[in-house]
DNA sequence: TCTGGGGTCCTAGGACCC
DNA sequence: TCTGGGGTCCTAGGACCC
């Protein structure tokens, strides 16, 4: 299978539309100031140069980048360029395709050549948007994934049993698709540094620092195993949030009231377009010095807005007083349609 | 002048039931 | 003086991804 990423996508789509930017340090983020609490979406290779990366405040970003042109997300934008990536992807003959996000996609394939196959697709994706794309080729889900980043700017990188460990033996754990910085320090904790390493895990031993599921399937992913079939099911959302991190701390109570009501209003909207009742909800308060807390509730299956508004005012309650907010966020879970499989769970990493 | 916004899944511990 | 055992549901929190 394949696995297809864009080339820095949001930045090479404001190139597109603005020619003048290209070569130039590009950043996208928050409302395309630098002064505000914001993060950097996306950075051009040239912004990168300068340190700049995805997910850092767009203040530091500015500071390291002085040159840099700073603009707005521009959502809309970028979901209309993904989908003709996406459909691009589709159009090729026997693609099984999907999607993981804005701008990369699983393709399943069977070919002789899957290098060929890829370059064609890069060459498909070119024509019909003028966007670049890099592939990974892999026999699992997870060297496709982790094959691409080899693959950067627009190449195609071939990662299977073969070269797994030869390529990523001695990678830190880090750089495995599903490991984070928590989890690979506290796989030091085991004496687990590399992937070669957690590859040569025995499952078991993992157990109780994960538990019965994640042990497993890190050891696993030290091993690239895993899933080899993509799965083109549509993707049924389980629920919609709102979160806002405010300009200004909040701290007058209605002030909060007030907040907390617009996120519901917003979120119910895009639940009402999905036609389905709501059954959770979810308050997610941070606190100044930055300190998060998350109240649930499971409610009974509602579609009347007025109830789900009570509800959440239960959770309300619970939020300290005197404390200055910096960001609030409302999730409400729906009920998952009954035609949607039970057990079936595409994400967490696509298998 | 620290740290977005929208998602998903897993785990631990307590409550509750038989 | 000592307080089972198994199962399920719920809540809070953790971690990861794009």
């Amino acid at each position: 299978m394949l696995h297809v990423d864009m080339d820095q996508f949001i930045a090479a789509v404001e190139v597109l539309r603005n020619p003048e930017l290209a070569g130039k340090p590009v950043i996208v983020g928050g409302r395309g100031d630098p002064t505000e609490r914001a993060v950097v979406s996306t950075a051009s290779y040239e912004a990168r140069a300068f340190g700049v990366g995805s997910g850092m405040p767009l203040r530091i970003a500015a500071r390291k980048a002085p040159e840099a042109i700073i603009l707005p997300v521009d959502a809309p934008a970028y979901l209309a360029a993904s989908e003709q990536v996406m459909s691009t992807l589709r159009e090729q003959p026997g693609a099984v395709v999907q999607v993981l996000g804005w701008d990369e996609a699983f393709v399943g394939v069977t070919t002789d050549d899957p290098e060929a196959y890829a370059r064609r697709v890069q060459a498909a994706v070119r024509e019909r948007t003028a966007l670049h794309c890099s592939v990974g080729v892999g026999d699992t889900l997870v060297r496709a994934k982790v094959a691409t980043a080899f693959g950067k700017p627009r190449g195609v990188f071939r990662l299977t049993s073969e070269n797994w460990l030869e390529v990523m033996g001695d990678k830190p754990t880090i750089e495995l698709w599903g490991v984070g910085s928590k989890i690979s320090r506290r796989l030091e904790g085991l004496g687990i540094r590399t992937v070669a390493d957690l590859a040569a895990a025995d499952d078991a031993a993992l157990v109780p620092e994960f538990g019965p599921r994640m042990g497993p399937w890190f050891a696993q992913l030290g091993r690239g195993e895993g899933a080899s079939v993509v799965d083109d099911t549509p993707w049924v959302a389980r629920g919609h949030a709102r979160e806002t991190t405010y300009q200004v701390d909040l701290v007058a109570p209605a002030e909060i009231d007030a907040a907390i009501r617009e996120l519901l209003a917003h979120v119910l909207d895009d639940v009402a377009a999905e036609g389905r009742p709501a059954i959770g909800l979810t308050l997610k308060v941070r606190y100044v010095p930055f300190f998060t807390k998350t109240f649930t509730k499971k409610i009974a299956a509602t579609s009347d807005r007025d109830v789900v508004q009570a509800k959440l005012r239960e959770l309300v309650a619970k939020i300290e007083p005197d404390r200055a907010i910096r960001l609030l966020g409302v999730r409400v879970e729906m009920a998952m349609p009954d035609d949607a499989r039970e057990g079936h769970t595409p994400t967490r990493s696509g298998w």
